[in-house]
DNA sequence: GATCGTTATATCTTCAAAGATATAACGATA
DNA sequence: TATCGTTATATCTTTGAAGATATAACGATC
């Protein structure tokens, strides 16, 4: 018996290989997609309020996910400062655009190896 | 300013890309690596509940598994019986055995995939 | 028809993650 | 000192997933 192609055993028409990168410190994940593009729209809007209401999070998770940044990572990523004449704000560091580059790079390696699975099952 | 190693940037010593890989029809994931485990015990037991608990997993999530299984492929990968002198029973189909040997394949190289990533890392 | 262990299914409970809400702290400016 | 919008934090509610439990259906064998 031949070998079939693996899209020939499943139902549906559209298959697609997909999956999800993250860094990982001792076992625990702290770096995935959702982290990146907030620090992307902190950097925009110069605001952890702004930038979680601009992808729809809740401030308090937005805040979680910038505190855990800070946590794992050797310089703050996120600079923030409170009262003044704004309020306050928060600003990005030099390393997280340093991530947010690197991370972007690494998605795009992956975006091709799953494009190159998916391929395969043809 | 020279481009720093992305490991200098964070605080605590051993990191690793890690991810997850998966099977998707019509935005649906569908065959991640528990039902692959699953199968493979079925095959090795003869039975759904026998599989179930040599992975520590409840037969209900067991069996919701390997419903939704069937219900994505073309032909059904566990072929179950009901009654008779041992109670009824379960194996799995030619098509499941091809799966098993694709995922397999598909992890080895997703494998190969992260262990290139985590050396970019250093 | 009684027995057996399994499949198949429904229902109830638990638990953790997420969301909603409220409020204190902050500091430049006027 | 009053105002402002933001950061920082606590607490309560909601929700969805997982787990626990119970039970019907099944059919070869005796």
């Amino acid at each position: 018996m031949s070998k079939k192609k693996i899209s020939d055993l499943l139902k549906k028409g559209q298959f697609t290989v997909n999956g999800s990168l993250w860094l990982e410190g001792d076992g625990v994940r702290f770096f995935g997609p959702g982290p990146v593009q907030l620090l992307e729209l902190i950097q925009e809007t110069g605001s952890i309020n702004q930038a979680a209401k601009k992808m729809q999070m809740s401030y308090k998770k937005a805040w979680q996910l910038v505190d855990n940044l800070n946590a794992m990572s050797a310089q703050p990523m996120v600079i923030t400062t409170t009262g003044g004449e704004k309020g306050g704000g928060s600003s990005i560091s030099e390393e997280a655009i340093q991530m947010i580059s690197y991370h972007q790079q690494l998605r795009a390696r992956f975006k091709k190896f799953l494009e190159e699975e998916t391929l395969r099952l043809k």
